[in-house]
DNA sequence: AGCTAAACTTAGCAGTCATATA
DNA sequence: TATATGACTGCTAAGTTTAGCT
C-alpha cells in the first residue's frame, strides 16, 4: 500500500465513497484518465478498474473518524431549516388544493393549417396536481385517524386495465428442414415472438434458444395442423424476420398525417386508463397496460430466459377498488378474477406472471401523491441516519473483534455496505441467475491481497460486474481473511448472515432503519458534498452544470450503475478535438490581424500574446487542403444547382466561366492561405478594427471553452450511467437547493418527468442541505 | 427460526422522440 | 431533407423489506 499525497486530502476523506478517484479534479481539460475504469463492455468482459488508490491508505487507518467529524460539521447548520420535513406525513393534514397551473408554452400559432411546422408546442393544460406537500400541519400528535394504521385511501375508482390486442396471423410461414411449414394462428405468433429477436443477443443465447424451442415445441403439439419440428437447428425463422423488417421499414416510411393518426388512435384508446380516482383526487396511473405475450428476456444468466410468456387474461387479474366504485368491463366474454378492497394496498391491480410465478402490479405513476409521498418518507429516513450514523458506525467497528462469529459477520457486513454502498445481497435460488450482493459474496467474489486490499469481483443485481479494489481497516481484511478460510470456495462468506439478521439488528438503532437506507443516505451525503465542493459562484453556467454532473457522476460511480458506452464514441471524442483545433485555428489567425493593426497590445494583453495550444503546421496544412476542396465543391454544387433550376425555367444556362471565376476565387483563396503559412501573418480586411477583434475573439474564446467542457463531459460520463442515482438516490432536495443558489434552471439537471416526480422537493427553504 | 409471498423500489434495455448534422 | 445520435420514456426484470405462516 502506498501512501499517496494528494491535494486537498482533508477535505476529501468525508467521502464515505467507494470509488471516488475517478472524476474530479481539473475541470475543463480532457482527463487522463489513468486511474478511471476502462471497459471493454459492460458486464462479463474482462475489465481494469483501478481504483481508490492512493488517497484512500490516508482515510482507510482513520475512517470513522473523519466521516464523523464531517457529519458532526454538518449537522447543526440544517437541523434548524430542516424543521418542518421532518414531521412525518402521517401527522399532516390532509386538505386538498387543487392548483391549477395552465401553463401555455407557446402561443397556438394561426391556424394555417398544412404548413408543415408542426406547432411548437402544444397548448398543455396540467392537470389538476394534489399539492399534498402544501398541508399546513397544525396537528400536533398522530389524531389523524387516516394515517398511521396504514390505510392509504377511502375511496378508490378506475377503469382497471388495458389488455394488448388478440394476435393477428400474418400468414408468413417460417422453414423446417429447408421447407416452409404451415401454423395454426397460435404457434406462429410464438414463431414471430423469436424471429422478431433473431439478430439480437437474445436469438444467439444458447439457453434462450433452448427455452425458447421447448415452448415453441409444446405449442405446436397442441394442433396436430403444425408440423412436428425435433430440432431447433433445423429452424428457419429469416423469413418472419425480414418481414418484421420490412414492416419497420414501411412504419418509417409512413408519412406524417399516417403517423400522427396512429398516434391519436393510441391515444384514444387510452384515454380511459390514465388516471385512476383516489379520494376524489385524479392520479396518474403508472403501468395500465397489461404486459403483452413474448419470451422472457432474463438478464444475464438467467435460467429461464427465452421461456414463453403467456397472454393475460381478466380472469387471472385482481382489481383493487373501494366498494362504492363501478366495476369497471372485463375484456368482452372475460370476468375478473378477483374484485378487492384493500385499502392498505396501493396498488389498483395485480396479477401473477407464469414464469417465475411472483405477482405483478399496476400502481399509480411516479409523480402521484403515492409514489411521491413514500419517496418523501424514504429520504427523511436516510437523513434521519445521520443522527445516527456516528453511533452505529462506532459500534460495528468495536463489533469487528466480537468473539462470536455471527456479531463480526454483521459487523463486516455492515462495514462494506456503508463503505461501498453494497446492496444488502438476498439469497437466490437455482431458477434465476447467479447474482449476489454484500449479504450472499460467496468466496470467489473477493481477492485478499495483503497488508489491507480487498479486490471485489462479483455480478450484482441485472448481471452488472461490479469490480473494485478497496483498502479496508486492519481488522475488517483479517475477518475477511477468517471466513474465507472458514467457508472455504463455493460458500458464502457471511454464512452466518441473513439479511433479514442484519436488517433486524439495524432497526434496533433507528425505526425503519435497513441495509438500503445506508445506500441512500451514503449517495445523497456524496452528492452533497461533492456539489459543495465543486461548484463556485465565479463558474460560468456551464461550469456550474458541468459541476453538477460531475457530483451526479460520482454518485453513481459510487452505487455501480452501468451503460454500455456507444460505439462511436472513440469516433465522436475525435470529432470533437478536430472542432475544437479549427477554433483555436481561427482564433490565432484573429489574433495576428490583430497585432498587425496594434503592435502595442501584446504588452497591453499578454495573456492574448500567448499561442493556442495543440495546433501544429501539420494540422493547419491539412485543414486548409480541405478548407479549399470544401470551397470547390460548394462552388460546383452552387453552379449546378442554378444551372437545373434555370433549365426547369426555360432559360439560359449559365456560361461556363462563371464556374471558372468563382474556382478562381477558391484558387485566390488558397494563394492566400499558403501564403498566410509561408509568411506567418495574415492580412486585415479593410473593414476590421481593433474592437471588432477583441470581440470576436472573445466569442471564440467561449466557444473553444464549451467545446472543451463538452469533451471532459462527454469523456467522463461514456460508460457511467446517471439518471438511476438521479432518479432514486439523490434527494431532489439537494438538487433544488443547489439550483437556487447557483441559479441553474432545474430543467437544466432534471428531465420534464423528473421535475414532476420531485415537484414536492421544491418547497425547502434556500439553504436546505441534506 | 426459517420460509414464503406480498408489496414496493430500483435497474438497465430497448424503443421513441427530438435535435443536431450532413 | 434525410439521417444519425443522443436524450428521454416506457417497459418489465430484478432487487429489498416485511408480514404472516408453519
Amino acid at each position: 500500500m502506498t501512501k499517496v499525497v494528494k491535494e486537498e486530502s482533508s477535505s476529501d476523506e468525508d467521502i464515505p465513497l467507494a470509488r471516488h478517484s475517478s472524476s474530479s479534479t481539473k475541470p475543463q481539460t480532457i482527463k487522463k484518465k489513468l486511474d478511471t475504469p476502462v471497459k471493454a463492455n459492460k458486464r462479463n468482459l474482462s475489465t481494469v478498474k483501478k481504483q481508490r488508490t492512493t488517497e484512500a491508505s490516508d482515510d482507510d487507518d482513520i475512517p470513522l473518524a473523519r466521516r464523523r467529524s464531517a457529519t458532526a460539521k454538518e449537522q447543526p447548520i440544517k437541523e434548524e431549516s430542516s424543521d418542518d420535513d421532518d414531521v412525518p406525513l402521517a401527522k399532516r393534514k390532509p386538505v386538498v388544493t387543487q392548483t391549477k397551473s395552465l401553463k401555455r408554452a407557446t402561443p397556438v400559432k394561426a391556424e394555417s393549417a398544412p404548413t408543415n411546422k408542426k406547432p411548437k408546442k402544444e397548448v398543455k393544460v396540467e392537470e389538476d396536481v394534489y399539492r399534498w406537500w402544501e398541508q399546513e400541519m397544525e396537528n400536533g400528535a398522530g389524531d389523524n385517524g387516516l394515517d398511521d394504521n396504514g390505510i392509504k385511501w377511502t375511496q378508490l375508482s378506475h377503469n382497471g386495465v388495458l389488455f394488448p390486442p388478440e394476435y393477428v396471423p400474418h400468414g408468413i410461414q417460417m422453414k423446417y428442414d429447408g421447407k416452409s411449414v404451415k401454423l395454426t394462428p397460435e404457434a406462429e405468433e410464438v414463431a414471430s415472438f423469436f424471429a422478431a429477436l433473431l439478430e439480437s443477443d437474445h436469438g444467439a443465447n444458447p439457453t434462450f434458444q433452448k427455452n425458447f424451442f421447448e415452448d415453441f415445441q409444446k405449442v405446436l403439439a397442441k394442433s396436430p395442423k403444425n408440423p412436428k419440428m425435433t430440432s431447433f437447428e433445423k429452424c428457419d425463422f429469416r423469413p418472419m424476420w425480414q418481414k418484421f423488417e420490412l414492416d419497420k421499414e414501411r412504419k418509417k416510411q409512413m408519412t406524417k398525417e399516417e403517423k400522427l393518426k396512429i398516434k391519436e388512435e393510441r391515444i384514444a384508446v387510452e384515454q380511459s386508463f390514465i388516471y385512476a380516482n383516489v379520494d376524489g383526487r385524479k392520479e396518474k396511473i403508472g403501468n395500465f397496460r397489461i404486459e403483452p405475450p413474448g419470451l422472457f428476456r432474463g438478464r444475464g444468466d438467467h435460467p429461464k430466459t427465452g421461456r414463453l410468456k403467456l397472454r393475460v387474461y381478466p380472469e387471472q387479474i385482481t382489481l383493487n377498488l373501494s366498494k362504492d366504485s363501478k366495476i369497471p368491463p372485463a375484456l368482452p366474454g372475460h370476468k375478473w378474477g378477483k374484485i378487492v378492497h384493500d385499502q392498505q394496498a396501493t396498488w389498483l391491480a395485480t396479477w401473477k406472471e407464469n414464469i417465475n410465478d411472483t405477482s405483478k402490479y399496476v400502481f399509480l405513476s411516479a409523480n402521484s401523491s403515492w409514489k411521491g409521498q413514500s419517496d418523501m418518507k424514504k429520504f427523511d429516513k436516510a437523513r434521519e441516519l445521520k443522527g445516527h450514523v456516528d453511533r452505529i458506525r462506532k459500534n460495528y467497528t468495536n463489533d469487528l473483534k466480537d468473539k462470536l462469529t455471527e456479531t463480526r459477520q454483521r459487523a463486516t457486513a455492515m462495514y462494506l455496505i456503508d463503505r461501498l454502498a453494497l446492496r444488502a445481497g438476498n439469497e437466490k435460488g437455482d431458477e434465476e441467475a447467479d447474482t449476489v450482493g454484500c449479504c450472499s459474496l460467496r468466496y470467489e467474489h473477493i481477492t485478499l491481497e495483503s497488508p489491507n486490499t480487498v479486490h471485489f469481483d462479483f455480478l450484482g443485481k441485472d448481471s452488472i460486474r461490479y469490480e473494485n479494489s478497496v483498502q479496508v481497516e486492519t481488522q475488517v481484511f483479517k475477518n475477511l481473511r477468517l471466513f474465507q478460510k472458514q467457508v472455504g470456495p463455493g460458500n458464502a462468506i457471511f454464512d452466518r448472515l441473513t439479511t433479514t439478521g442484519l436488517n433486524k439488528h439495524l432497526n434496533n438503532y433507528m425505526p425503519g432503519l435497513s441495509a438500503k437506507v445506508f445506500r441512500t443516505y451514503n449517495a445523497s451525503f456524496t452528492c452533497q458534498q461533492q456539489l459543495d465542493k465543486l461548484t463556485s459562484k465565479t463558474d460560468t453556467i456551464h461550469d456550474r452544470i458541468l459541476s453538477f454532473n460531475r457530483a451526479n457522476r460520482e454518485v453513481a460511480v459510487l452505487c455501480n450503475h452501468q451503460r454500455a458506452a456507444s460505439k462511436s464514441h472513440g469516433q465522436q471524442m475525435m470529432k470533437i478535438a478536430d472542432k475544437l483545433r479549427a477554433t483555436k485555428y481561427q482564433r490565432m489567425k484573429l489574433r495576428k490581424q490583430l497585432f498587425a493593426l496594434d503592435k502595442s497590445i501584446k504588452k497591453r494583453r499578454p495573456n492574448l500574446a500567448v499561442d493556442e495550444s495543440d495546433l501544429e503546421d501539420d494540422w493547419i496544412k491539412e485543414y486548409d487542403i480541405q478548407t479549399i476542396e470544401k470551397e470547390r465543391e460548394k462552388a460546383k454544387v452552387k453552379f449546378d444547382k442554378q444551372n437545373d433550376r434555370l433549365k426547369s425555367e426555360g432559360k439560359a444556362p449559365l456560361p461556363k466561366s462563371e464556374l471558372q471565376d468563382k474556382l478562381k476565387k477558391v484558387d485566390e483563396l488558397k494563394a492566400q492561405l499558403d501564403k498566410e503559412r509561408k509568411t506567418g501573418k495574415v492580412e486585415v480586411a479593410a473593414t476590421m478594427n481593433v474592437e471588432k477583434l477583441l470581440a470576436k475573439i472573445e466569442k471564440l474564446d467561449e466557444r473553444i471553452n464549451a467545446t472543451k467542457i463538452q469533451a471532459t463531459d462527454k469523456e467522463e460520463n461514456k460508460e457511467i450511467s446517471l439518471g438511476t442515482s438521479k432518479m432514486n438516490y439523490i434527494d431532489p432536495r439537494i438538487i433544488v437547493a443547489w439550483c437556487r443558489t447557483y441559479e441553474v434552471p432545474m430543467e437544466k439537471v432534471y428531465s420534464k418527468t423528473l421535475v414532476e416526480k420531485f415537484r414536492w422537493a421544491e418547497t425547502i427553504p434556500d439553504d436546505w442541505k441534506f
